[in-house]
DNA sequence: GGTCTAACCGACCATATGGTCTATTCAAAG
DNA sequence: CTTTGAATAGACCATATGGTCGGTTAGACC
């Protein structure tokens, strides 16, 4: 793996674990046994390093896990579940988990950094556009009712998955996870098409 | 204003807008015109100056904003509802919203600093308790259905409530509340109690 | 072998940070 | 008027941090 690359990786991990603020260039190089000089040659700066990790790293991770799933012609409230369940799944089995990645840096530099909220934003974006996509084809498929309102339903799906995804970090992740999964299907439910009287 | 308060407050105001990482004693006292003298004087460090800043502002602000309005003899459903509403216009009103104030230091703290983030979960638990317990009196007085699981309405709720906040300090906070709401409307509808068959 | 250069080393620098300590102010108590 | 002690000032310290820079290594190419 070269050097560059790993550098990244480590990074993430470090950033994802301690905070951004909370961890130096320092930190990451001497776990990784290698020197400022190797650090200064790859990037530019500390800020640059990051904006470059949100691309290659971040966004990958965030496409696999949240909106790759999303792909299907099945139901999409279908889709969402299995996503989500899978998500927090592996977070349960992690006892590295610290919330979800993107959501953890958006809150550490929400109205600090304008130029990693932005990259960070965009993110953002593409999951709520394939989230509003996936809702749309599936009430055009039949699958949602007539009055859903896709762009509400998304942005209360991605506030409750950011949420809960924190609140597991702190005691009986298992349990969040099961009961949150037991109100969104709930939740679904109330999404389906009503009783077509004809 | 006793000195040792205004630095609590000057200090929240602060670390809300800008992280405890990144912000130093300084960054405060210079606010306030203040020395280091001062602020060692009335507090030992910096650490123990912010669970003082937990247990006097942020305890009593979650409380009035978030627990108080549960109150009530009314359908919980309802009270929620506007306690949700009331504390998201706030928010929108505010031009420096950085989200929900408890929720972002949860986040920063979350495995890095277990000493604060056992004092954070303390107020995070009382608001549990409190919002299970308006649920399970709501259900007692017939305004929810027999099968709901108030503990489980309130992980979900949480996390919802936790997750918007951060959402709508991106863009357009005002939409993404009237979008919140409304799904929020939608799943308390389908707590309601189901046609009775008597 | 000689040259070139990407990759990396590590000493160094200016600044910032949490925290300490002595000195000073000032009002109330005696 | 003197004493006392709470409250504040600000110089000082050890350490940490982001970043710079001249030097070294090792392999590719001729």
């Amino acid at each position: 793996m070269a050097t560059m690359h790993r550098i990244q990786v480590t990074g993430l991990q470090l950033f994802y674990s301690k905070g951004y603020y909370n961890t130096s260039v320092d930190d990451i190089l001497k776990e990784l046994n290698l020197s400022k000089g190797a650090f200064y040659y790859h990037f530019e700066s500390k800020e640059d390093f990051f904006v470059q990790i949100i691309q290659n790293l971040m966004a990958r991770k965030v496409y696999s896990t949240l909106i790759e799933p999303l792909e299907g012609h099945e139901n999409p409230l279908n889709l969402i579940t299995a996503c989500f369940d899978n998500a927090m799944e592996t977070a349960v089995h992690n006892d590295m988990d610290y919330g979800c990645i993107l959501h953890n840096f958006i809150a550490e530099f929400n109205g600090k950094n304008d130029v990693i909220m932005q990259h960070l934003n965009e993110i953002v974006t593409v999951w709520e556009v394939n989230l509003i996509t996936a809702l749309q084809k599936g009430k055009f498929n039949g699958f949602l009712d007539r009055h859903v309102d896709c762009e509400a339903v998304t942005t209360f799906l991605m506030s409750s998955y950011f949420g809960v995804r924190t609140l597991m970090v702190g005691s009986s992740p298992s349990a969040k996870k099961y009961r949150f999964m037991a109100q969104l299907r709930q939740y679904f439910k109330s999404l389906e098409p009503k009783a077509v009287t004809t």
